[in-house]
DNA sequence: GCTTGAATCAAACGTTCGTTTGAATTCTAC
DNA sequence: GTAGAATTCAAACGAACGTTTGATTCAAGC
């Protein structure tokens, strides 16, 4: 007789939510689908069922968080544009608008949320390009959209000059969220990894610094 | 009859070659012990032989060349601080020397280098703990050593904010040269990914002003 | 009450993987 | 030249993987 309180009321939702944590901890080749089944309470056939195979099922995790977060950074952007002078919206405000929603995400979701960004932050740097294809499929408005925009905030820097400082940006962050395995395995006792917020204002300031430094050095 | 010109002259380079490669563009699972000791010209024993398992290959290839990589970082670092006054070696030295020795090594080797550089950016987040540790043990000594060196050269910073920015650091230089698929994917027609030099410039800039940003909103 | 389609399940399939084995070969030193 | 160690090789092993199959369960719709 199954338990009639944590029934599979979702037997799709409980297999992202299993596929999500032991992706983030193990990686796509390290989770294999009689680990996510038996975590999500089912078995192999379901997952081939509802998902099709194991890479859409990889891509069905990342999608679905992945999607309405870069609505909301969008949306963050509009706004922002509104409310702007002609100038456009100051650095400051860009860059809160890029990262924060990444990386707060996981406050309202405390462990989804840690997962869905540990996968992204990997996902980015990934062997696999099928994965990594459907990862930046994703982020490609977006891209384009906070290109044009920190072009704006930064007039005095070359297109070329632009796109690789924005390509630091993301790394800094996606290696953030990806895990601080490192700052962790060394200061893991005096740094408070899980202080969303201050890492959110720290990376800020931060990546604020490295975008708008000069082009010379004048020091 | 075997070809005598390109004779095994050393089996266990040829084995870590091709390691370097596959794992470069494969990843460590995706790279099986038998594309890579095909690509070496030998059997699946010769690894096991050599290396005694599949792991311990994956970890040679790391510290075969991150050793003497370090070794250099901290020369150049211990010539620095001779050279400097009371005071230290300032930012951007320091961020040269940590971040130069890196990415120009693939010069030297073109294509060892590259994929080198690939795997130790990609290991820093890799989820399998093992591979993680052996790198960052290799790091250990030369962590610690740039942490003081940039505590002297930003005293006002606090320790906690100091950490930080380094954890942005290394994620913005690992990223960058674990392969720019991001920045190619999307402008690789227009960019020139493959001028290390340039982009050694451009991270040190980047870099620089992201450690040295000032602390408060004074705008 | 029977039918239909979606959903779940245990079991098996074929493949690929890392590792091991034992014989063959090559190299080295006496 | 020969003994002995080091190295290479083809073949096989057992385990784990993703996927498929065919039977079974369940909820509506008529």
């Amino acid at each position: 007789m199954p338990d009639p309180i944590s029934d599979p009321i979702d037997t799709k939702q409980s297999l992202l939510d299993a596929a999500e944590a032991l992706i983030a901890e193990r990686g796509v080749a390290g989770a294999s689908l009689r680990a996510i089944t038996t975590r999500a309470g089912t078995n192999l056939a379901a997952a081939n069922y509802h998902f099709g195979s194991k890479k859409a099922l990889a891509r069905a995790v990342i999608a679905r968080h992945l999607r309405p977060i870069n609505a909301e950074r969008l949306r963050l952007l509009d706004a922002a544009e509104d409310e702007a002078d002609d100038r456009g919206p100051d650095l400051e405000s860009l860059v809160n608008i890029f990262v924060g929603p990444v990386v707060r995400f996981g406050r309202e979701m405390p462990d989804r949320g840690r997962h869905f960004a540990q996968i992204c932050g990997r996902a980015m740097t990934q062997p696999d390009p099928m994965l990594r294809e459907s990862l930046l499929g994703e982020l490609a408005e977006a891209i384009q959209r906070f290109t044009k925009a920190f072009a704006r905030a930064l007039p005095e820097l070359s297109p070329e000059e632009l796109l690789w400082r924005m390509q630091f940006m993301v790394g800094a962050m996606a290696h953030t969220i990806a895990g601080s395995q490192m700052i962790e395995a060394i200061h893991g006792d005096t740094l408070d990894t899980r202080d969303l917020d201050g890492i959110v204002e720290r990376m800020v300031r931060f990546l604020c610094g490295g975008l708008a430094a000069p082009m010379e050095g004048s020091r």
